[in-house]
DNA sequence: TAGATTGTTAATCGATTAACAATC
DNA sequence: TAGATTGTTAATCGATTAACAATC
């Protein structure tokens, strides 16, 4: 979350408070919208003041969930589920891989930057003891939906979907979509129809 | 784009035309919104009939620039810049890796998915021979803010962006940010605030 | 002609911004 | 008290949806 970013990297400036339009200057968000955005966790700015970097920062990683360890699953193991496994980013913002899914024989019982690849058909089993809520998806497309409906028995409840194809409605589970080939896109789209706005 | 993926669908189908209400079943946007998209790009529906999938498929890759090779240049040779380099899903949109740059001489000169690691300093000599407009950012924070500008100094127009961090406004350059911790967490907020929701 | 469906205008809804009383 | 800044309400703006004349 880019206001946790930001005070994150308050903190490390060594900072103490931060006031809406300083929020607004780092990330372009207008201080109304930070502020509205804020309030809607809870009243923890003070007036004439700003707001205090360590409490923010305390009660929106907690209100994010981002206060303790997440657990994560991939499924995939190819070139991108791989990077993913070994991504730091992932690592440095609280989130553990647990385990690399795949059916390929020939990939299961490697390791992936130093996780596992289990076989994709025990994920409801092994997934009991791992505990992971999140899941990443980075199969072809065709694989997906079959993916999503083995995560939603093996206790997964959210899902962060790489594969190009819109996932119908798996019970019980957010699932959300991030398409590299149509961020290309759109931006190829910017090329042939030049205009000074930014893109996102 | 969404409707080009749809209505690519429907070619591999078999289907000729395509409503906007069909549209709106495969796609969950509203036929009302997919009409208002599609007409911004000019008038190529008939009344009574819907579209033709054939010439809205010709019509919107030429709008989009998708109806030749677009090429592409990563800076990165880690984890997630290789697997971007050898991922298939912009193989088959059209999209062509042309080269992988890096800064680390140990990398420079080895091949990543078949495709050469040069030194990051010789990006806007190079780039001038390999003509990509499309550039793709897969390093640590830190040396994003440096990469785009040597890329805006090979002519590189649009850039994706997977560094967690802000460009400042690189000149004449469109960028589109995609923040992977970003997805994860907002997912995780999913986690502990049951919604029943789609993430997005 | 009757039925279907577009392109577009008008109505609705939601999100952003401006403004300001409350208060540190 | 004077200055700064929040949280929130009201005003504005833009995007989505509904509706329908045009027309295949």
């Amino acid at each position: 979350m880019i206001y946790l970013r930001t005070l994150r990297a308050a903190k490390r400036e060594g900072l103490e408070t931060l006031s809406s339009a300083d929020i607004e200057r780092r990330t372009g968000i207008s201080s109304a919208q930070v502020r509205k955005d804020i309030s809607h966790f809870g009243e923890f700015g003070k007036r004439g003041i700003g707001y205090s970097v360590d409490h923010a920062l305390e009660r929106l990683s907690k209100i994010m969930g981002l206060d303790r360890e997440q657990r994560v699953v991939i499924v995939g193991a190819g070139n991108l589920g791989s990077a993913l496994a070994g991504y730091m980013g992932f690592r440095n913002s609280g989130f553990r891989v647990m385990a690399v899914y795949d059916n390929d024989p020939t990939k299961i019982g490697r390791k992936v930057r130093g996780v596992e690849v289990v076989n994709i058909r025990r994920l409801p089993q092994t997934n009991r003891k791992l505990g992971a809520r999140i899941g990443i998806i980075a199969t072809p497309a065709a694989a997906a939906q079959g993916v999503a409906e083995i995560m939603a028995r093996g206790g997964i409840k959210t899902i962060l979907n790489f594969a190009p194809t819109r996932l119908r409605d798996v019970n019980d589970t957010v699932v959300r979509n991030v398409d590299l080939t149509q961020e290309l896109e759109i931006l190829c789209y910017f090329l042939s129809h030049e205009r000074k706005a930014k893109a996102n």
